[in-house]
DNA sequence: GTTTAATCGGATAAAATAATCTGATTATTG
DNA sequence: CAATAATCAGATTATTTTATCCGATTAAAC
């Protein structure tokens, strides 16, 4: 197997690009994400129970409650949620799982390794929620 | 927590890769690969043998056994090991986990993530072990 | 031929990740 | 204020990945 991100770090980053093409301030359950995207019900609300823990997300509790973005969505990064969840670590480690891999110690791929890495970072980096919403959208009218 | 590749394919290329720095067609023993690498003996003995079964090394039994490379160092690819271990499929499957994505229905980053993808692709086939050989010493050395 | 050092194969154990269950709390709505 | 619909928190279960154990087989060296 091979795996880029958990499955706590795609269902999170999915649940959040949800609600950020939700109108602003709009609170959605739990039970309606899960639907929506798909997932366990009960995992995706450790998940979204995480975020918020972490500040990327509100909730409100009772009747009508639910999950809201604490944040305008030009403000949350695709990195943000990568952070909370998985955190950046795969950003700093080796590819080849060789131990103490830096530019002292290279692993064999070490350059051309890390040119990629920086991309994929600066990529999540660059990506707001709002620039993804109408794809993302898009994305969920087809599931 | 984030993977790229599992432990078994981080593994199997770093073992691969110091059987390729060795003299053309030297045997070298699981334990010997162990303790190099610091790589549990039994576990990486598996990995060997999975390895052996898709034509990527050799074994040869008995006393003074051990394993090789299967062919040329230059005609062996860092994807030829992921191939066989982790498979392709991450090369082809959704960075943020949603099914289907395809360019009919593309998820939010299927574009710019597609490109780091390719590029990532192309990089593991580019790379053969022979290139890899002095850095591959290099970095065994400093373990 | 016996000892020794290696792979081989199947079973098992341990750890990490993914998912679920249960009961409590909270707040809206009628 | 009672019913309902939601989050919350802690415990548990299931699955996958990682790692180990053990007995059998093989072949070289003495």
């Amino acid at each position: 197997m091979t795996v880029i991100f958990s499955k706590k770090c795609e269902y999170g980053m999915q649940a959040v690009l949800f609600l950020a093409a939700k109108e602003t301030g709009s609170v959605v359950s739990a039970e309606k994400i899960s639907q929506v995207l798909k997932i366990p019900r009960e995992f995706i609300s450790k998940i979204l129970q995480s975020l918020r823990d972490s500040g990327i997300i509100c909730s409100t509790k009772g009747k009508s409650g639910g999950f809201c973005l604490a944040k305008p969505s030009s403000e949350i990064k695709l990195i943000d949620i990568v952070e909370a969840i998985d955190g950046l670590e795969m950003f700093n480690s080796c590819v080849i799982g060789f131990p103490e891999c830096s530019p002292d110690t290279p692993c064999p791929v070490h350059d051309s390794w890390g040119a990629l890495r920086t991309q994929a970072f600066e990529m999540l980096s660059n990506e707001t929620l709002d620039k993804l919403k109408e794809k993302t959208l898009n994305k969920i009218q087809s599931l």
